[in-house]
DNA sequence: TTGAAAGCGCTAACAA
DNA sequence: TTGTTAGCGCTTTCAA
């Protein structure tokens, strides 16, 4: 690993000048001594050392991308296509900005924190926090932070966010099923926070402006880390003849659900309808194929990442509540209801 | 921000003093000194910066983790189950050593080491790399570097390798293929190198050493990215009279073949059985449930973390070329054949 | 057009 | 038991 000093010897000329050929500062640097210092640098294979970059420029060009580790009913979160899809994606735009991406899964304030000090990195994305370790780690760091799918409390902190619109596509997917000719619809969730909660909202508002009653019996909740999976499965087997159609918050669920009955001769869609949220490998590739709703994620970490950049580089952004709008997708989920 | 010099002038002491507390070599200090650091670093929430001691130390604390980027048949890597899984593990193995995770995706030689050299990281995992840039990253680093699933010319170098032994998983697969009455196995896969190599030879091993003959056109290679695949379904489809099994390299692909038949009212597996390798969420969700062999992501990730925390400590690996054993899982998609 | 020198925060050999 | 000091590699201000 060569140095910039030992180019400096090997040159015969001082470390600065070494420097500002590499930067690029060389208005005032002769035709001869640029080609010279190039042809060292490249003669030796010099890699600038980004730790003492750092040290003396105070920006070490890398991204801190914290996910929120959890584990949902038992399912390793990175198994989830839509957050693995999402982080490639990232990935891939932190390196062509010319950025390193450190990668720390934990949705714990505190630990972001440290992250963002130890390494002072130059920015932050943090996808799916919660409200409070979002206040928190804008509140402790001055750095730019992107959250992705976050939420947060009404604070006046303006939080940049990349969201999907999803009340509104949970509203155009009751719609749908509305036009379908279904009047009893039952929505399934894990929680009732964040964009679970929108969902939730854009379902009910759609029931309601369409002049239907929501039951509170028809709001499926699997938020219980206590009752397996398989519990939850049954029960709605049980109570399959409540609803027509069944509205869950993720693909995940849609499919965990449709195996369950089918696998118990309840076929979908013609005893009962059922979609999902995300449109992602699960859902396209089940039998029968999920009707759902379609986001991007590979677009929302490219945004995301413009985003970061226009912030480190102090450009204005011109929206800080960026939601991306969901394309419904029909597949072979639901059955008319005549 | 503060630093240690900081609070040295604070309690009216020594930079060294704090700086041996911080690192517990204590065994000559106070205990009141001691007290006293403890205090203030508590208190000013004192936050090394890794960069410089990355400088001055030569040793970072980071692992650059390489995933080979490629887009196979336009699939975007990170959509794979697989590679996401295994990267979670990664990132919480890597967490819990007290490390930090530099994530790249490239698997270009000259990439990797280049990142190497610029944070100067403690180790590298590569996964998926092919033989020439395996070698060339040995070559050209004098780091730790632990491999998953890569494969290595027979150079003499001693690679560290966490793989799965393929050659014996498919060879169960073939002999329980064989076993259930087929005779006629075709087998899939997108490339002939690497792991689908060792699958394919335990392939034809297990073929061969059941008497049964190897035929050149059961070899059915996608490997071509210009073929898009729905035209190799629909000539596997047109073939599919030719053999009464077809071995997939990769659950997604045998998912694909599967929904791909079935679509078109061929009946998996009552007219063809298909299996598939890996067990991912794509074969335990699918219906009918794909028969494979299920390899343990998670553990692969865990055990690469650990045999690099043994090599950046200098201990002793007991094994440099690490198999794990994969597990025949018999599900749906297999016909037996009287 | 180029160079000298200080400083970024931390560590460790050595001195006291 | 604690302190002094040089140095890790790079940047940048100011001087030449």
């Amino acid at each position: 690993m060569i140095t910039i000093k030992e180019m400096a010897d090997i040159i015969g000329v001082s470390p600065t000048t070494v420097s500002n050929v590499i930067h690029g500062r060389v208005k005032e640097t002769s035709k001869e001594m640029i080609e010279k210092v190039n042809k060292v640098i490249e003669e030796y294979n010099y890699i600038p050392n980004m730790s003492a970059r750092t040290l003396s420029q105070n920006s070490s060009r890398i991204i801190g991308v914290v996910l929120k580790y959890q584990l949902i009913k038992g399912k390793n979160i990175m198994q989830d296509p839509f957050n693995s899809e999402i982080l490639g994606s990232i990935e891939k735009n932190i390196s062509e900005a010319g950025y390193y991406m450190m990668f720390y899964s934990s949705g714990k304030a505190d630990d972001v924190l440290h992250l963002t000090a130890t390494w002072n990195v130059d920015g932050l994305i943090v996808i799916g926090a919660h409200a409070k370790d979002c206040q928190k780690i804008v509140k402790h760091t001055n750095k730019p932070v992107i959250f992705i799918d976050c939420y947060f409390y009404n604070d006046g902190i303006e939080y940049v966010n990349i969201g999907l619109d999803d009340k509104k596509c949970a509203y155009k997917m009751t719609q749908y099923l509305i036009e379908e000719g279904h009047k009893n619809i039952a929505f399934l969730a894990d929680n009732c926070i964040g964009v679970d909660e929108e969902r939730f909202r854009g379902y009910a508002e759609g029931l309601q402006e369409n002049g239907l009653l929501f039951k509170e019996r028809n709001y499926i909740n699997l938020d219980s880390d206590l009752i397996p999976l398989k519990d939850n499965l049954k029960q709605i087997y049980r109570r399959r003849k409540e609803f027509t159609a069944l509205f869950c918050a993720s693909d995940y669920y849609a499919m965990e659900v449709v195996n369950y009955l089918m696998d118990n001769k309840i076929n979908v869609p013609d005893d009962i309808s059922v979609v999902g949220f995300d449109d992602n490998i699960l859902g396209s590739n089940m039998r029968p194929r999920l009707t759902t709703i379609r986001q991007n994620p590979t677009l929302k970490g490219k945004i995301a990442v413009k985003c970061l950049m226009r912030l480190i580089r102090k450009q204005p952004l011109k929206k800080k509540n960026i939601r991306l709008s969901g394309q419904l997708i029909i597949r072979d989920t639901v059955r008319k209801i005549e």
